[in-house]
Parts: structure tokens; C-alpha cells; sequence
DNA sequence: GGGTTTGTTCGAGATTCATCGAACATCTAA
DNA sequence: TTAGATGTTCGATGAATCTCGAACAAACCC
């Protein structure tokens, strides 16, 4: 099975993460993923394929930004919220600030 | 002379500036800034040739970082600081916080 | 004017990156 | 066991990026 592996934060450094950020498919994965809580890399609504997802995936987890876990034929994805803050203090505000596209979300309080 | 152009901060996009702050030389060009208040291009303590000194401002002031004005035969540049908290609110107190560390800097004793 | 300083621009080389289809692996359902 | 669903990995390709030296341009100083 695919053991996933994620970086500790505190190793993870400001170029790598910005580098992570720099591409709009990923900042739009990062949204949905604050917006839906969890989701799996099929859920994603992006038009690319799912090798480009996967490849997506894997930055953004080498980046210390999302958690992947497995659970059956499916990997369901979340935001490092609570560790992200602590190590880059209001990164994921300034990314979920950017375009606001959906409005009047449904109490998703967090 | 040249006429140094820059975007407005409404037209700068997230991806861009995430791109511009990738690069590690960019990260600490910008936090030699902050820590000035303004420098020219040579006056920036990195082991890089000029033109590629140049290239890094270039990309930073494409992405809406930076401010050049000419002065003679140099140019000053200063972080566009208030702008960007308006646009990017703590961005910049991002890039700051980070630990300053090694950048293409003169190798220790061996 | 001639020379110096400062920065830009122009190739060019090397590296990285985004993207895809195809093949593969793993898990679930029938 | 077989078939389907979901992701990953493997090449490959085209684009972008970083870096440099060399040539150039503009402004200063003598």
C-alpha cells in the first residue's frame, strides 16, 4: 500500500511553499479543500488530468500544505490548517483572500 | 533612461507573486529591502553576477514587490510595502518572519 | 571628450516544471 | 475470481526558469 509521507513544517521552507503556491491549479485545490473539509484527488473540479492531479498532489504534500490519506481505492485530502498557522502565520488566509469565487458558503465555521 | 514600469497591485495575481517569492536570492533580496529601507541593485550583499541581480528585480517588480526609481547610474529600490498589506495582507510579515538563513553566501570553514 | 560606474539586454546552456497518455497497483464490489 | 474504480508511476514533450558572460546604454566625474 502507499504509506504517504509528510514533512515535518518545521523543515519545510518559505520557497518551497510559495513555490507550491505559485501555480493557480493548486491554489484552486487548496480552496476547495478549505471549502469542502475533505476531499479526494477524483473531487477535484479542475479540467486535467488525473496524472496532473496526482503530480499536484504530491507537491502540495512535499510542501507540508495537505494531508493525504488513504481509505479504500480513494485518497482524501486536508488543509494542514492548525500546523500551517503556527509555522506560516496567516498563509491561508492570504491564499482563501485571493478571488473569493463562492459566496454565502453554508456555515462552515472554522 | 529607462523607464522602469509597474503593475497595479489590483492586476497582480497570487500565483505571480507566490512565483516571484519562490526563488530563495528573490526572499532575501526582498528582506535586505525591508532592512534598508532602500538599495540599489549592486548593493545587495548576494554572490551573483549582475545580470542576474537584474533578472531577480525584474521579476520582483513584475509581481508587484518592488518600486525602482533611477538615480544617476543607479537604481533604488524599496519594498512597496503599504500596498501590498492592502492587497496581500501579511505577506510581507510573512516573508520577514521566516528565519534569515544562508543564501548563496561563502561556504564555512571546512 | 574619455573613462568609470551602474544596470540592462542578448544569446546560450542547464535545470526545473506542467502536462499528458499509457501502464501499473490496489482496493472494492459483484 | 473477475471487473471496475481510484491513484500512482513512467517516459516524453514543450514551456518556463536560473544563471552567466559579453555587449550595450546611460549617467557621472576628470
Amino acid at each position: 500500500m502507499k504509506p504517504y509521507t509528510h514533512p515535518e513544517l518545521a523543515d519545510v521552507t518559505l520557497p518551497v511553499v510559495m513555490q507550491a503556491l505559485s501555480d493557480p491549479c493548486r491554489i484552486e485545490i487548496l480552496r476547495s479543500l478549505m471549502d469542502a473539509g475533505e476531499l479526494a484527488c477524483g473531487d477535484i473540479p479542475l479540467t486535467i488530468s488525473k496524472a496532473t492531479v496526482s503530480h499536484h498532489f504530491a507537491v502540495l504534500r512535499e510542501a507540508g500544505l495537505v494531508l493525504t490519506r488513504s481509505e479504500g481505492t480513494r485518497c482524501l485530502n486536508t488543509v494542514r490548517e492548525n500546523e500551517l498557522e503556527k509555522r506560516f502565520p496567516g498563509l491561508i488566509a492570504l491564499v482563501l483572500s485571493e478571488k473569493p469565487k463562492k459566496v454565502a458558503k453554508k456555515a462552515v465555521s472554522a
